[in-house]
RNA sequence: GUCGAUGUAGCUCAGUUGGUUAGAGCGUAGCACUCAUAAAGCUAAGGUCGGAGGAUCGUUCCCUCCCAUCGACACCA
């Protein structure tokens, strides 16, 4: 049976340009996809865009939309990043708005419905009148008052919505958990969950009243409610799997493809917790892995408008498009790979972004292409070169761990090997001086640089999944013996 | 407040089941080479390993307390 793999982004709510914290989420989903792809896996690699709920629906009204309208517009801004990221082709792209994903997400409901698991009760909202606007928990002090309007108490307003049996899901939850010690990553937001669980779990509300906000997905046999947006968006993963219907790509790549789900920290509840205890409730299994990210600040401030530090993915790219050409998106990859950290908040500025640039890729990559490639052709060198199969299985070529580093989703550890390698042949070729040994021993001189094109080549091998773009470029130089016509990376002025 | 982390060279971080001079990358200064994108290589400067106690022959690495920063503690996509 063929080895299948499937792993997904969430998908970003589209209230707001696209953030560099998500660029990097989806490039990393990227780079596991492409790998599993590389190993051999049939991979299903999802992403898409939320777009549904009641803060959509109200910036639409401002803005004179349909809602429909607002959030197409939206839904193109992030389907543009896949071509931005050289994110690759196959991706599929689902939006909460698809007809098929709003049917599934009702069939979905009505099968955790006819388990028992949905009930109706009275809700209690909160409502400011001097914002006129719904108020939730963390919108008010201890004594129930608007933090806008200070010491303006809130009013209670009864409503009937759907709740999800939540509690009653703990004990599975939990058992779960019990048997799957790596089922969140890092492993301090698994903990988190633990704690989360331990302190007990509440029913929530899953539905609202559509006379005041329509924008969802209708709850079935029911006009008066639509689904709260959390449990819609989160039933994408497998309605894009072609969800409700059980056989085909849903067991292909949900059951049998070891389903990992890329997150950012502020998901991790709904992603490990919330969205697992639905799964039981709708007799489905769970997911293998939920990777969580850590946010991207710059300046060691968190990235905002009003401070001017929010950085653009577009902006980035189009920035090096000059000096990188068509790598440019490979560099954006690059140093969101190797220089934010794997699970933990991590740092950006242009400064830095720049300093990695030449040091790493001028300096570093590109560079070690000029002189190897030079030397190859001065020397008219010959080769063999090592086969994707030999390349693909652990050996001596492939630096210790690489791949369990890859499996463990620590993705700036694999690439720090990357760079001990390029490290390594600059000072091979220092060391070993092939230019020198060429004045009086040409044998021994392509015997050295012909070591050095091999190795350049497993480096470019190994840089597939991680900077497709530069790594096909260097694979082809070293096969086709060609000295590159202009650095990979120029410099920056 | 409760629980959990983190605090190591200018910056970003690694590290030790406790044991002679604490590591890397970037940045800085100097030397030197030419295959290469004035790149790469070598050398150097720079740290009381957050603070105070304690256990130990001995700890940055164990225990206690304190300070600082951060995260979780649900209806914020």
């Amino acid at each position: 049976m063929e080895k299948t793999f499937y792993i997904t982004t969430t998908l970003p709510y589209v209230n707001a340009d696209p953030h560099v914290g998500f660029a990097m989420e989806f490039i990393r989903a990227d780079v596991v996809a492409r790998y599993k792809s590389l190993q051999g896996y049939d991979v299903f690699f999802n992403t898409g865009t939320d777009e549904h709920g009641n803060k959509l629906y109200t910036e639409a009204l401002k803005a004179n939309l349909s809602p429909q309208a607002y959030v197409d517009g939206y839904a193109e801004k992030f389907r543009g990043l896949a071509n931005l990221l050289n994110i690759t082709p196959s991706v599929h792209f689902i939006r909460t708005t698809d007809e098929h994903h709003m049917k599934a997400a009702q069939v979905f409901w009505t099968k955790v419905y006819d388990n028992g698991y949905i009930y109706k009760k009275q809700y209690q909202t909160k409502y400011c009148t001097g914002c006129e606007l719904e108020k939730t928990d963390s919108e008010v002090d201890e004594n129930d008052c608007c933090l806008i309007h200070v010491g303006r108490k809130v009013e209670y307003i009864n409503e009937e919505n759907y709740f999800f049996a939540y509690s009653r899901l703990a004990d599975k939850l939990q058992t779960f958990y019990d048997a799957h010690p790596t089922f969140v990553i890092p492993d301090f937001r698994y903990n988190e969950m633990k704690a989360f669980l331990k302190n007990g779990l509440h029913d929530f509300s899953i539905s609202r009243v559509t006379e005041k906000m329509p924008w969802g997905v209708p709850v079935p046999g029911d006009e008066s409610q639509v689904m709260y947006v959390w449990f819609d968006a989160l039933v994408n993963y497998i309605s894009t799997l072609g969800y409700p219907l059980l056989e085909d790509d849903f067991e292909k790549y949900w059951v049998r493809g070891t389903p990992v789900q890329y997150c950012g920290k502020d998901n991790t509840r709904q992603q490990s917790s919330m969205w697992q205890a639905m799964l039981i409730a709708a007799d489905l299994p769970q997911s293998e892995h939920i990777v969580v990210n850590g946010f991207i600040n710059s300046g060691g401030q968190k990235m905002s408008k009003s401070i001017g530090n929010v950085i653009n993915p577009y902006d980035v790219v189009a920035r090096f498009n000059g000096v990188a050409g068509e790598l440019a998106s490979d560099v954006l990859r690059y140093y969101l790979l190797r220089h934010m950290n794997s699970f933990e908040d991590s740092d950006m500025t242009n400064e830095s972004l720049d300093d990695a640039y030449t040091a790493n890729l001028c300096n570093g990559l590109g560079n070690l292409t000029s002189r190897v490639m030079k030397m190859v052709t001065n020397y008219e060198v010959e080769y063999l070169l090592p086969t994707d199969a030999d390349l693909l299985e652990f050996n001596d070529a492939v630096p210790e761990d690489f791949h369990t580093k890859i499996d463990q989703f620590d993705l700036k550890a694999a690439m720090d090997d990357i760079w001990r390698e390029v490290n390594s042949l600059d000072w091979l070729i220092q060391n070993k001086e092939p230019f020198k040994v060429a004045k009086t021993d040409i044998d021994e001189a392509r015997r050295i640089v012909g070591d050095l094109a091999i190795r350049l080549y497993i480096i470019g091998f190994l840089l597939q999944p991680f900077m497709p773009k530069t790594a096909e470029t260097i694979m082809g130089l070293v096969k086709e013996k060609k000295n590159p016509e202009k650095p990979l990376f120029n410099r920056r002025n």
